[in-house]
DNA sequence: TTGAAAGCGCTAACAC
DNA sequence: GTGTTAGCGCTTTCAA
C-alpha cells in the first residue's frame, strides 16, 4: 500500500523462512493485534528511526540494513499507522475525498479520483455528504485531514467555507466550483460543452429548445445555462422564459421540469437537460406525456455518466472528461502537498459531444 | 459531529460574546491551523483533563465548568483529533466501510450505512475497493481501524482472511458474506427471496424459466441459485443445465448469459437474474434478439436497487431490506465496539417481492 | 471534582 | 549510516 512497503496480508506460514525469526516474533503476534515499527526494529536489532527510513524508503540506511528491515516488516506483517505519521508531522499518502456519493456524476468522479490516486501510489477515503444537509461540512475538512494529506472536495454547492479551511494551510483542491474566486479548483468547460450541446440540436434542425436548469448554486450549472441563452440568441433561436424550465441536477426534479415543457401550448421539439440525471427524469415525462423519444422528442444530456449509454434509447449527452478531471484533481492537490505553487489555481477541461440515440431531426427519423 | 460537541462551523465574529475572551483566543486562531483541546483548556483556566471530560460529555466535572469549557471549544472552533483519540486509546465515534462503490447494490448499501450511522451520532469513512484487485484487502482494514472503532466490510467474494484479522480483536462485520463461519454478519434471505421470484413467475404460469447465476463466490449467489433449483423440481418445471447460465453480478455478464439464454433452440419464457444489474445486461440482450420485455419475455431481478424503479419497463425484483440491513449491521458493530457479545453472530432479514412491469404471463400481455 | 504523569506509534531535528 | 531526543493531541491511570 505503501512505496516500498508492499505489506500485502499473507498466511505467516507461507512467508516464513528463518525459524529461529519465528520464534521472536510469532508470540508478539498473538498478543499485539498489530504489529509496530518498534517490533520490527527490536527484531532486526535496530533503532526505530532506522526501520523507519527503512520502511519508507529514505536516504540514510545501507542496503543490507534496508532489505533485513522489510524483509521483517513484511512477515510480521507491520502496517504504518497513519494515525500516528499524521499526528507526528509526517505524510500518510493518504488523499481524502468528500462528496455526495447518491450522485450519479460525483460517485463516478469519486471512483475516477480513487483509480488516479492509487496510479501515483496513493490511497483515497471518502466522506459521503448526506444528501439531506446541505450546510458546510465544516469539520468533515478537518476529520479528513486529520489522516489524509489532502482533501478533494465535490460540493453540491458554492461556499466561501473552503477559502477559510484554506488558510489554515490545509491542502484542498475542489472539483465543479468556481466560486471563492482564486481557489484552486478543476472543472469541466461546461459553457462550450453546453454550446456544443446546443449546436448539435440546432445541426439536426431544432428551431425551439427547452432547457432545464441544474442547481444554480454551481457554476457549472450556471455555465451551461448560458451558453443554452447565448446560442439561442446567436442562432436565432426562439427563446423565451416558458422554455426554460428548473430542475436541479435530480431525477425529479427533470421529471417536473420536462412535465412543464411538455404541457406548453407550444412544446419545444428537443429538450436539452443541465445533467443527465435530470435528462433521465424527462424521459420519463415524455413518455408519460405519450410521445417516443426521439422521434418525437429529441433529448440531450450532460455527463456522459455510464447509465447514459445504457439506457433505452441511449442518451446522447456531453461527456466530462471525468478521468483527466480526476487526474487533474489529485495532481494539483498533491503538488499543494509538496508545497509547489500551482500554475493556475483554476484547471479547465474540454468536454465533447457523444451522439448516441435520443436525438434526431424534429418530427423525423434518422438524421 | 461528536455528542454533546456541535462543533458546526459558523463564522468567529457572529458567536463571539465575550470581547476579553476575543482578545485571548483571536491570534491563537490565526496562527494554529486547528485549535487544539490544550488550547480550550488554557483558555478556560482548567487541565487538559477536565477539558477532555466535557467536551466528551464524560462524568467528573461539575456543570458550571463544564458549560464554559463547551462555549469556548464552540467558539473558537475545536474539532477533536481523531487519530489522537484513537492513538491514545480512545474512542472516535467514526466507523470505516470497505465495499466496491461501483457496484450498485454495495453503494446503496453503503449510503443506507451511512445514514444508520449518524442516527447513532456517528460518521462514517469509506474505503472504494478498486474492481480490478480482487485479493484481499488487508491493510485496509487496519488502516480504516487506525482511525474508527469498527469496519463493516462489503467484500465482492468470501475470505478466510477477515476471520484473522478478527483475533486481533478489531471490530468487523460482514454483510452478505457467511463463508468465515462463526463471523459476525448481516445477510438478507437469500433463498426465501429467489423463492418468492420463482413462485411469482410460476403462478403467472411460466413452465420453462432461465436463470442467469450470480459470483458464487458469495452466499447470496448461491442461495439463489439453490433456490432455483429447488423450484424448479417442486413445481414440476422443466429443468436442465443449459437454462442456468453463467453470470457474475455484473451488467455484462448478465448480457452475455442472456444470449446464451435466447440462442437456444428452445428459449424460455422467463428469465430470473441473480441480480438487478446482471437483469438489466440482459434486458438489453433481449432487445437485440427482437424480443419485447415483457410480451415476448419476462424478467426478475434481485436486490431493488433504486434503477430498477426507474427504467422502462419498471423492473419487477426482490428487494432487500437495505436500510434494515444497514442498521442491523451498525448495531452489530457499536455492541462488539462496546465489548457486548452478539446474540447471533448471523443476522437473516426477510425480503420482499416487488412487482412491476418486467413480469407477465406467458407470451400475453398484462396478468 | 480536578490535575499530573505516562504513553499510544510515529517522524522531525539533531546528535554521533 | 545510525541512534537519541522531543513531541504531535489525546486518553488512560493514578493521585490529590
Amino acid at each position: 500500500m505503501r512505496a516500498g512497503a508492499r505489506i500485502d496480508w499473507q498466511p505467516i506460514e507461507a512467508t516464513r523462512n528463518a525459524t529461529d525469526l519465528a520464534k521472536v516474533f510469532d508470540p508478539v503476534m498473538r498478543q499485539r493485534p498489530v504489529p509496530t515499527l518498534a517490533e520490527v526494529a527490536k527484531i532486526a536489532g535496530v533503532s526505530i528511526m532506522t526501520a523507519s527510513r527503512a520502511v519508507n524508503n529514505r536516504p540514510g540506511v545501507s542496503e543490507r540494513t534496508r532489505e533485513a528491515i522489510i524483509r521483517i516488516a513484511d512477515e510480521i506483517g507491520y502496517v504504518a499507522n497513519r494515525a500516528a505519521q499524521k499526528l507526528s508531522g509526517g505524510q500518510t499518502h493518504l488523499i481524502g475525498v468528500i462528496g455526495q456519493l447518491h450522485t450519479g456524476f460525483t460517485a463516478e468522479l469519486v471512483l475516477n479520483i480513487g483509480s488516479a490516486a492509487r496510479a501515483v501510489d496513493y490511497e483515497m477515503l471518502v466522506y459521503s455528504l448526506p444528501a439531506e444537509d446541505r450546510s458546510p461540512p465544516g469539520n468533515v475538512v478537518d476529520l479528513l485531514n486529520q489522516v489524509a494529506d489532502g482533501v478533494i472536495v465535490i460540493l453540491p454547492y458554492e461556499s466561501e467555507y473552503l477559502a477559510q479551511l484554506n488558510r489554515s494551510h490545509i491542502p484542498i483542491v475542489t472539483i465543479d466550483q468556481t466560486k471563492p474566486d482564486p481557489f484552486p479548483a478543476i472543472i469541466a468547460d461546461n459553457y462550450a460543452g453546453a454550446r456544443l450541446a446546443m449546436q448539435h440540436l440546432y445541426e439536426l434542425g431544432h428551431k425551439r429548445i427547452g432547457f432545464i436548469t441544474g442547481n444554480e448554486r454551481l457554476a457549472s450549472a450556471r455555465d451551461r445555462r448560458r451558453a443554452y441563452a447565448d446560442l439561442c440568441s446567436q442562432f436565432g433561436l426562439e427563446a423565451s422564459d416558458e422554455l426554460v424550465s428548473k430542475g436541479d441536477f435530480m431525477q425529479k426534479g427533470g421529471y417536473e421540469a420536462a412535465k412543464r415543457l411538455l404541457a406548453l401550448k407550444r412544446p419545444p421539439t428537443a429538450i436539452f437537460a443541465a445533467n443527465d440525471v435530470s435528462a433521465f427524469g424527462a424521459m420519463t415525462a415524455i413518455r408519460q406525456a405519450g410521445l417516443r423519444v426521439p422521434e418525437d422528442m429529441s433529448l440531450i444530456g450532460f455527463d456522459d455518466i455510464p447509465l447514459a449509454a445504457q439506457l433505452h434509447p441511449a442518451l446522447t449527452t456531453i461527456r466530462q472528461p471525468l478521468p483527466q478531471m480526476a487526474r487533474a484533481a489529485v495532481n494539483l492537490l498533491l503538488a499543494m502537498i509538496a508545497g509547489i505553487e500551482a500554475p493556475s489555481p483554476l484547471i479547465t477541461l474540454p468536454t465533447q459531444l457523444v451522439v448516441r440515440e435520443t436525438t434526431v431531426r424534429p418530427g423525423g427519423r434518422g438524421v
